[in-house]
DNA sequence: AACCCCGTTCCTTTATCCGGAACGTCGTTC
DNA sequence: GAACGACGTTCCGGATAAAGGAACGGGGTT
């Protein structure tokens, strides 16, 4: 195993406890006896990558920060979005999130709380599966051939068995919206609207998402076009 | 030269051109030979560190989005001060700053930029060396001795030369605020308070900076309180 | 068609990384 | 207060991954 991919779940590790971590946890949780992980925790808070505090626990550098917030600026999305999913959410008083696809899955580029307590938790940069939830159905529709395939074979045995057909793909293509109740977890209702460029490809599902018993059909008929007309605007901040 | 040290050049350079990079160009400012540069990046598109477009160009990866997120929320400062920084920014109609000690030198935490068009840039994590600027002396009064050695030993001549003596620094934690007119940069006025803890250590330095010609030295005694005051705000909202 | 610029692959040398073992240091127990 | 245990730190020879020169492929240009 290389050491960059060592460094990655070291950093993955120490965001995961989302608080100062030991030296002898760290090993654990990587699989590295204490000498190794010591000599590269020394390394990554050489770089800034990692940080040591007065206690002699070890937490997440500035760096990473740093590197975070320019790649953030170097997508562009998130800035651009972020002040109409804060508005969207204002309006439907639910969580929002924007996903973006990247080779067979999607990934979370940028997303608003929900006034709820209970309420889908958004982290940035997670990776979710074509194909499932609302926005990953609706991805997958617009995916190339390649990447559904692809995202096909990886999908595990429930999600393989209501895998949509062409026909379905075809009509939330037309439609350029999707719901799902209980798909990605139970008691999980999501409303999603793509976010096209001016040739009708994809850069993303724009979803609203919440408890299902907030979430009734009725409902989601109220919510939808607020989120298309969000996902449109969206598209045009972008330039798209 | 270490992999580690390797990839977090490759990964600046990534940023830095806040664009896609061509292989040839990411090797040449690295120092590397192409074939090296394309087995390092090769993992590091594996690793999510970076992404490859189509047209072969490589970028940023959403790990790198995802860490930083993480880390952010890790610090935890960030989100308790933003909103307090945001007030104030619509207050007073400038960028606002939150600066964290670190070591011998302070790190970018928070930023929300005014409504200026000539105003500092903000980039999270970014580090810049105490005693110099409003924020710098008064993180400086509040550092250890022994990081005060370090951060003057590091000074550059022009620095040294105006490096503040005992009294100047025990006047600066009294106060609790600081100015500074073109001391980062020409043109450059900031007005700076510490955000204490209940033991008086300095979590960080909250500071209003803009160009000098919007900011004399009356102007500056107007906003004094508003920033001394919202830095409080924060140390509370930090529960310190 | 010939050329050139880039990216890619290959392969051996080399330098880096690995991790067991031994040591220090603090806090705990008897 | 001595002995123990947990945890971090240092060291060093062997294992291994990284390095980079060289040769190849392919798309665009003169």
């Amino acid at each position: 195993m290389s050491v960059l991919e060592k460094a990655a779940q070291v950093i993955d590790v120490l965001n995961r406890n989302l608080g100062p971590a030991k030296l002898g946890v760290i090993a654990d949780e990587v699989g590295l006896p204490k000498s190794s992980a010591h000599r590269l925790l020394n390394e990554m808070v050489g770089l800034g990558m990692a940080r040591r505090l007065e206690d002699g626990n070890y937490t997440s550098g500035y760096r990473l920060v740093q590197w975070g917030h320019a790649a953030d600026l170097a997508l562009g999305i998130r800035q651009a979005a972020e002040p109409i999913m804060r508005r969207l959410s204002d309006e439907v008083a639910e969580s929002v999130h924007l996903h973006v696809p990247e080779g067979n899955h999607r990934v979370c580029a940028a997303g608003v709380p929900g006034p709820q307590t209970l309420r889908p938790v958004i982290r940035l940069g997670t990776i979710l599966p074509l194909g499932v939830g609302a926005s990953g159905k609706l991805l997958l529709a617009y995916a190339t051939d390649r990447a559904r395939a692809e995202a096909r074979q990886q999908a595990d045995d429930a999600t393989e068995a209501s895998w949509p057909d062409e026909g379905q793909l075809a009509l939330l293509r037309e439609r350029g919206w999707a719901t799902s109740t209980a798909e990605v977890e139970s008691g999980l209702t999501a409303i999603s609207a793509a976010v096209l460029t001016r040739t009708g490809e994809a850069l993303g599902a724009l979803t609203v998402a919440g408890a299902s018993s907030r979430l009734p059909a009725e409902r989601c008929a109220e919510l939808r076009p607020l989120v298309v007309g969000s996902a449109r605007e969206i598209a045009r901040a972008l330039g798209a």
